[in-house]
DNA sequence: CTGAAAGCGCTTACAG
DNA sequence: CTGAAAGCGCTTACAG
């Protein structure tokens, strides 16, 4: 950055100011200081011409040596911040950020990389992947071509949320057992018609929520519709038609809506009709406390996230075979509008 | 990052299998295709090659080499993610993280600079600061002394909020006149007994709105009060002890608990007693919509100083000095907590 | 028109 | 115990 190469301080000038060779002085940061080593006079000289002079090393160059410098990569494949996604986005970066503190590492959010078909590549245009240890993957949805050249290339990655992709160590959040339990809990309360509302097939978490609810529901009469956030009247015809006594809602924004429709229709609810979300809603649409919902723990896994690249790129606390990939427990919110069916 | 520096793609292999040298390949790269240049049969031959193997330039080696990353810094002083001041910063890291999509850039946060005695330490530990191509600073009060240091560094520095220091650029909000016409709009209608609820001396921001209170107060009767987020009782005691006919008061989470307050014991508000607050509340407090409050932009200031940073490190769209320091206006939001007051 | 060379600031064998 | 040297991957004068 400073285009003044002038008032820069290198290892060189310390060395000078220490009357000591620049190799010293990088010996003496990187305190290789081991049995015949540098001598503790020299090193104080040269540790005191540091702080006087209030040196740092460049990232850059010790990056070309080959050292570590502790950055952490975020991509997104959704473009994630104007708005929209945001409710997605923001807490899961709330805890990768938390956790990026407390590690001791920064964080390289990578805006720039182009959103092409609505979303982002890689590895178009020049990417400055390389000046971090190591990335971290969020998004729905990825291309699994990118992934593979991602782990073929050397980088280090995790994955935000459970990936197929068989490389890809991941932290991710239980959907099938969380949903299948939800729903499980509910047929054997005696729900026998249910209805899916469900987003539109994408990666790997929606397919698993998709799993989780199929085999709850097993033995009860499963209807499936995709209805995604706002498409209300959509949601209602199908509700009307099938007459079920649950409803399983995807998003949870839709779910308040269909729960106020329902009502405002005169049916009971959970009476009548229960209706459960399997997330959380966003901030625009807070919704009302009395949903019964999945409770995505996002921070956490932000957090989890982190810290498991973090083990990856250190020395010496590199995971087990078994610890590269987690599922977070997924809690539900008890609510008020799961109830056994009125007979 | 990658340890296996074998499969590693380099200007050199390039170089290797488009038969030309490693300067020939650099060359095409930056476009250094003037008059006497390289022919297109090279390049295009070079070009081929680079498609084919995908290369992309090592980002330290350039910045070693002196070239620019199109990478931004984002140094917040408080510890921004945690929580608490989420509220705070969630708003600004929007703004500047659409302003960085829209520009190409990347963002880099200096999550791992130290906290000590409460605040971060630029220059505390090794810095990644001189990867960046330019820094933006966020914060309710800065080091001086680092302030200056960043900049005599040749450090590019635009800060998010007015400064004193007079170095530094910045894009703040225009909190005096604000305050000045909110306040002195209720004088003008008849307010002659002002009490303000102030937050902790602090930043420049602070100050400002200080001394917009002030302005705008010419004329009445004021009383000024430390009173902070939550600490409601005291709040009430200055106004049971002033009996203001207008309290204004900075933090709006504040702000409605004193509206709450206020009804509980009776008062007519806005007609006994106005209440205006200073800020936006937070999320955890939404605060009822009739408050009558400002509404600074803290996105558009976000993204603004992004904006100004870009333009600072660009080549060709360099501010003129009057556009280095630029004030946005703050828009009030009516409500419906001020009236002149009952006679 | 293109190649050989120096240099950016660092790390780390390798000699003394 | 310390210095001279090579090398990381790039850019850009400078020679041919």
């Amino acid at each position: 950055m400073p285009r003044t190469s002038s008032g820069r301080v290198t290892q060189r000038r310390i060395a000078e100011l220490a009357g000591v060779s620049q190799a010293t002085v990088s010996l003496v940061l990187n305190e290789r200081t081991g049995p015949g080593r540098i001598p503790p006079e020299t090193r104080d000289r040269v540790l005191r011409v540091i702080q006087e002079t209030q040196y740092v090393a460049d990232p850059s160059a010790r990056r070309l040596a080959g050292m570590d410098n502790r950055i952490i990569g975020v991509f997104t494949y959704e473009p994630a911040f104007p708005t929209g996604s945001q409710d997605f986005y923001a807490p899961l970066l709330t805890g990768i950020e938390a956790e990026a503190e407390r590690a001791g590492c920064d964080l390289m959010l990578f805006t720039s990389a182009p959103v092409r078909d609505g979303r982002r590549r890689i590895f178009d245009g020049p990417t400055r992947l390389r000046l971090a240890d190591g990335v971290l993957l969020l998004g729905l949805t990825m291309d699994a071509a990118e992934l593979g050249r991602l782990v073929d290339g050397g980088f280090r990655v995790v994955a935000v949320g459970r990936r197929d992709a068989p490389e890809i160590p991941y932290v991710g959040i239980d959907y099938v057992s969380a949903t299948r339990d939800l729903v499980g809990g509910a047929v054997e309360q005696g729900h026998r018609r249910v209805l899916f509302l469900h987003l539109p097939p994408g990666g790997e978490s929606v397919r698993d929520r998709l799993t989780g609810v199929r085999t709850g529901a097993a033995g009860a009469h499963l209807v499936e519709v995709e209805a995604g956030p706002g498409q209300v009247e959509a949601a209602w015809s199908a509700v009307e038609e099938h007459a079920p006594t649950l409803v399983v809602v995807e998003d949870a924004g839709l779910a308040a809506a269909v729960l106020d429709r329902a009502r405002a229709a005169g049916l009971r609810v959970p009476g009548r009709l229960s209706v459960v979300a399997l997330g959380a809603p966003g901030r625009a649409e807070p919704g009302p406390d009395e949903l019964t919902r999945l409770d995505p723990p996002r921070t956490e896994l932000g957090r989890r996230s982190l810290a498991l690249l973090a083990r990856l790129l250190s020395a010496d606390d590199r995971p087990a075979a078994d610890e590269l990939r987690t599922l977070l427990d997924c809690p539900v919110i008890a609510g008020a509008t799961l109830a056994p069916p009125a007979r």
